[in-house]
DNA sequence: ATGGTTGAGCGTCAA
């Protein structure tokens, strides 16, 4: 009988804003781990009884002052991973890797946030779109570094939504950061170094898949001008232990909610 | 083409 283990996902814009709503994610999901993104949160203010008081005794995080900044949390013992290296030198808070301590042996957890790029899609114009594409193409050469990859799951906001029906218009998009050509192709070289898509693994590719939907629409659900923007990726060697995913759109109503939904994928650790 | 909204934290900047 194989254990099942969830992972949450969630760029949760804020933690000390949204904390009062990880409860709902907890209760929908029943995640084993919670990794956010865009904590904005300063790790010295980081409110550091809050995992163990919602049942996650074990937690980490990395923030620093207004934006970024990422936290794991874990109902599962975990022993920090610090292998990768500060991504374009810039000490930005965009990740975190543990090792969890599962009954069949360790593995290996990645909480990206990919910057966003700004409004520019043009690099020599645009700094942020620049750090953007430096940062994905620093992660994909660190991972083609370490062939053979296996037990490792990567999860968070990667901030591009690669695939056609990833966005509710291809061809509206096609010019707009997030969708352009240069990014979706350095994000399927990144998935490539070893990786499977598990959300796809699920949902066919012709369907419309959607994590975030603007805030800068006056009704999101009949306007569903959505983008897949979080990710969750298993090693190859994990296919097949996936079991189930969960995209919890209901959460884009909840009051004060983020841009973003939690994502749950189930696999058999 | 533009604007639309939210968060951090008090200027605007980032998304």
């Amino acid at each position: 009988m194989p254990q099942t283990l969830r992972i949450a996902t969630w760029n949760i814009n804020s933690l000390r804003l949204r904390l009062p709503a990880l409860p709902r994610l907890i209760e929908a999901l029943r995640p084993d781990v919670i990794c956010l993104q865009e904590t904005k949160v300063p790790d010295l203010l980081f409110p550091a009884q809050a995992p163990a008081e919602l049942g996650y005794p074990h937690a980490a995080w990395r923030g620093m002052k207004g934006y970024n900044g990422v936290a794991i949390l874990s109902k599962i013992p975990f022993t920090a991973n610090d292998i990768a290296p500060d991504w374009c030198g810039r000490g930005d808070c965009r990740h975190l890797s543990v090792l969890l301590d599962l009954p069949s042996g360790p593995l290996e957890l990645h909480d990206f946030y990919v910057p966003a790029g700004g409004d520019v899609p043009d690099r020599v114009t645009n700094p942020k779109f620049a750090h953007k594409l430096d940062f994905v193409a620093e992660a994909t050469g660190w991972f083609a570094a370490r062939a053979g990859l296996r037990r490792t799951v990567l999860v968070g906001d990667l901030n591009i939504a690669p695939l056609e029906h990833d966005v509710w218009s291809h061809r509206q998009l096609l010019d707009v950061v997030s969708h352009t050509p240069v990014e979706t192709e350095a994000l399927t070289h990144w998935l490539n170094q070893g990786f499977h898509d598990a959300l796809r693994h699920f949902v066919p590719e012709d369907r419309k898949l959607y994590t975030w939907w603007s805030y800068r629409n006056r009704d999101w659900r009949a306007s569903d001008r959505g983008r897949r923007l979080d990710h969750v990726w298993v090693s190859r060697d994990l296919t097949k232990a996936l079991r189930s995913y969960t995209i919890l759109k209901d959460a884009r109503d909840w009051p004060q909610a983020s841009d973003h939904v939690p994502v749950c994928v189930e696999l058999d650790a």
